[in-house]
DNA sequence: CGGCGAAGTCAACACTTGTTGGCAAACGCT
DNA sequence: AGCGTTTGCCAACAAGTGTTGACTTCGCCG
């Protein structure tokens, strides 16, 4: 079969996506992501250089955090699990980056990257100017960084049963007041 | 130089939780970790059998969870936040296992397990009879797990020059609501 | 039609992996 | 001392890795 150079760039994303989420780095391979593409292994190379950069591509994304400034400010912590919730369950982006994450240390940088210029700024404007906005940023996400562990990767039972309005009526309030709250005291 | 058995099947265990616990279960070789224990790879695989059982063996390991029940019950957040922090610093075996559980599957099974068989009676015990507890336990977890992936394999900055008093301030009362609090309320 | 550049295939490279079996040296025993 | 067992090292294997270069095939433009 002959193809456009963007479709088959296109097709190898594709395969490189699925094959990072399933399996991190290392053990994804340029062979097995060129096989689910229906391609010569050569072709990934000849389309993105070598298999660091085919990462690169493939973990680029964006968080699109929505704005918090517009929200009921008792509301944010229950907003933003339910928008993280959608993100990790719309595509494979954060899998690629979490699966990764923790064995590879580009994609660890990657993924402090992505906090410092994607999720800081959004929490420091519903913060305003504060001297603990990292801390704050950096517990909200920890804990849902480790809702998505337990859920999506660890898949620990009660986790994965739980349903979308249980875990933003669980989480939502502690992310709640990570943003929000007093360290020693209630949302 | 000659050793006698038990040393080096102990060395060679040392070198591997070492590089398991900084590399996790792909990137770690056979050949690295022995290595490490300056050995011959062939004995690695005579005293382990293959590199499977050398990780089931390196993987071992007691989370030595208090009993709950003595504790005062508003403190039980508090306590356990401590004693996973111990527990993360004190040696690299959950490091281990949460390096290796992301993309290996075994690895990932034995966290499960160890989740079911020692976290969990040990909540149980304290919340008493009740049909959440799996939910509250397994919710614990995901902020406990979330704070190490964060702190300890991600190194989000302000989660690192955080100080343990700190932290337990801070998560501390997020665990203490988990087992102890209502969804929607506060701790 | 003829030629040229792009798209794709094939085979091979150098290297690393887990794993195996044979062989040498050191020990504990009688 | 002589024996067998233990402890260790060496060399090699089959398979799989990222990566490279030469070769073929297609489609388009003059």
């Amino acid at each position: 079969m002959r193809r456009s150079s963007e479709q088959t760039k296109a097709t190898i994303l594709a395969a490189a996506r699925e094959r990072f989420a399933v399996d991190g780095y290392e053990r994804a391979t340029i062979r097995s992501i060129a096989a689910d593409a229906a391609i010569d292994p050569s072709m990934v190379m000849r389309y993105f250089g070598n298999k660091e950069k085919l990462f690169a591509a493939a973990a680029e994304f964006d968080l699109q955090l929505p704005r918090l400034a517009g929200l009921d400010r008792d509301d944010v912590g229950a907003r933003l699990v339910e928008h993280f919730l959608d993100r990790w369950e719309g595509d494979e982006a954060l899998m690629v980056l979490l699966r990764s994450a923790v064995t590879n240390a580009e994609a660890a940088h990657r993924m402090r990257a992505i906090f410092a210029e994607q999720l800081r700024p959004v929490t420091d404007e519903f913060l305003g100017e504060r001297d603990d906005g990292g801390q704050r940023a950096a517990l909200a996400a920890s804990q849902i960084l480790g809702l998505a562990l337990a859920r999506y990767v660890l898949r620990f039972d009660p986790v994965v049963a739980m349903s979308r309005a249980e875990l933003v009526a669980w989480v939502g309030p502690t992310v709640q007041r990570y943003l929000a709250g007093r360290p020693e005291a209630s949302v």
